[in-house]
DNA sequence: TTGTAAGCGTTATCAG
DNA sequence: CTGATAACGCTTACAA
């Protein structure tokens, strides 16, 4: 009983008394059948419980109606949110969505594209456009459209369906010195394989700069992504002398997890310590203060990612990025230095 | 330029100047195949850029390499975090997760089972035990082994992977009436289609009988899952008079949420109002007051599950469910109720 | 409107 | 150890 006799389209087909193609036109093209027919085969298929091989049909129609998507973790939040919109438009569109994860890790992001590309994938969805080119090409030779998201820039030849890490970061570091803090701290997610992450640096600094403060004073620790790693992370900017009055985190996670500590430190924020983050997830506004944040729409942005595809197969045309905005939400943890 | 010439197992064959059995060969049993030959074939594929196609493998092998796996949402942090140690393990062994999710919708869910299925899905991994007979059937007929998660019974014949909702509810509300407590409202997950969720409700009024106390006293809310929707709840349950003195939720964000309301209402949480939760995801211990709540071993629980998956898929036995246990961690959101 | 039959790219059996 | 060749289950011209 290995392999208990599962229906094919000609075990229909014989149960109809019609060709194996009359059946495969009534499942892909009902209207090309006469009702009669169709109902008389669409009978046989339920009585059968039949359903097509998945493997026959993608070898003979060329195409799987399969939208791959490779996101680093499911664990982000961030992530986990975003794809969950995608693949409601995907449903939507009579596709199926088939997800792997990297681990933020190049070699196998490109084993886990390949793959999906191998079975068949029609589109990819891939985070961020921190790749080897060769995979790029690899796409484009096979003639497979993919969009990068979480991310946009201008000034290249991807579809992006994103939004400005850099100069989001730019606009919440403005804003910090700005409000007269002149001793900043930044805690970054991981940087190695992920532009997101350099970029947001990138942009502090770009403020710092901009506002005649000096590069070198900011100091950068990285952090991977979970509240107990903010926590050190801020123990030891807070260790510094002399001690920075501000600290922009490169994500949520890392700025909750760096406020916890810091207040079980007995520092108050934000009067004694400035601490802000980045995405606008859900805890941001739960926990005490609140932190103040960078809102990026994620939901929006997988959903935009999902249709740019399908215009993209549709249509054959190069996509249009597209550019979301972000903006600074202000709540609690963001304040002017203590006067001292 | 549409299909940009995928390359074939005939073109590496061409280019290495051997037969297709030869390639394939090559590529599924290289120990079959002499040293010299294999270096030339598979020189051959790197520089054709050659990976099989799947369909094609699938039709011929009778098997994919695909575990798929259908979630009600990836927005769940439980989900996802399980899903992910799920995904470690499934890429370890060699094969592919495919996710769907179905929005705790059970129409949705057998959609999205069969198409796994059809897509030649070798196992499948499911959350709950909430599903028509027909489901099952159609599994077995098919022959198709799958494991049910985040559920655990003794009386059925699944292979489940998972934790006792019911008891696990049960001690926490035992520990809420042995504080004191006699009057105790509860905030639970959307309970339709959703055993989890069903399970918990039973496991609170068990111990309410238990404990000699009257379950229509028991004021159950069902919410939708966001800390809003928590909060709301948590809202109306204070406006009963007599007004409850614990409230045991469903989940943690249902927890976190309706905790957050009735600080901002003014309450002292646990002076005046315990409340707990269940999951014991990060959020718990970031909160103020942190939370009272269930450990669930979810990435343990994703591991196991796909491992179970590999074992039945490699000895055609019936698996050996695993009951994985739960445990409450005590933090600072329960205590006594008020002396009044 | 329906049927026939030629692929689609692999794997696997059987000879050589 | 290697090469023919027959499946595998479906789609899709092309014919009828």
């Amino acid at each position: 009983m290995k392999n208990p006799s599962v229906p094919t389209l000609e075990d229909v087909a014989r149960e109809a008394n019609v060709s194996t193609a009359t059946v495969s036109r009534c499942l892909n093209s009902p209207e090309k059948v006469v009702e009669k027919t169709r109902e008389r085969v669409l009978a046989s298929v339920s009585r059968l419980g039949y359903s097509p091989n998945f493997g026959a049909r993608a070898l003979a129609a060329k195409r799987t109606d399969t939208i791959g998507a490779i996101i680093p973790t499911m664990e982000n939040a961030i992530f986990a949110r975003g794809l969950q919109a995608f693949q409601e438009v995907v449903s939507e569109n009579g596709a199926t969505l088939l997800v792997a994860s990297s681990a933020y890790r190049q070699d196998l992001e490109e084993t886990q594209i390949r793959n999906l590309v191998a079975r068949g994938a029609d589109a990819l969805l891939l985070i961020g456009d921190d790749r080897d080119d060769k995979i790029y090409e690899f796409l484009s030779n096979r003639g497979i459209p993919y969009v990068v998201a979480w991310s946009y820039r201008d000034d290249d030849n991807h579809c992006f369906v994103g939004f400005d890490n850099r100069s989001a970061a730019k606009e919440m570091a403005a804003k910090i010195i700005e409000l007269g803090h002149t001793r900043i701290g930044m805690i970054a997610g991981l940087t190695r394989n992920n532009d997101r992450a350099r970029d947001r640096v990138l942009g502090v600094k770009d403020a710092i700069t901009e506002h005649g403060l000096n590069v070198d004073d900011l100091h950068v620790i990285e952090a991977e992504y979970s509240f107990a790693e903010g926590g050190n992370a801020v123990e030891h900017l807070l260790s510094l002398a002399p001690r920075p009055t501000a600290i922009v985190c490169g994500n949520d996670i890392l700025a909750v997890g760096a406020m916890k500590r810091a207040r079980s430190l007995g520092i108050q924020i934000p009067d004694q310590l400035s601490i802000t983050g980045f995405d606008d997830i859900e805890v941001c506004s739960v926990v005490e203060p609140s932190l103040t944040t960078i809102h990026v729409p994620h939901r929006n942005m997988g959903k935009t990612a999902a249709k740019s595809l399908f215009a993209m197969m549709e249509s054959e045309a190069i996509c249009a990025s597209s550019h979301l905005e972000t903006y600074v939400v202000e709540r609690q943890s963001l304040a002017a230095p203590p006067k001292s």
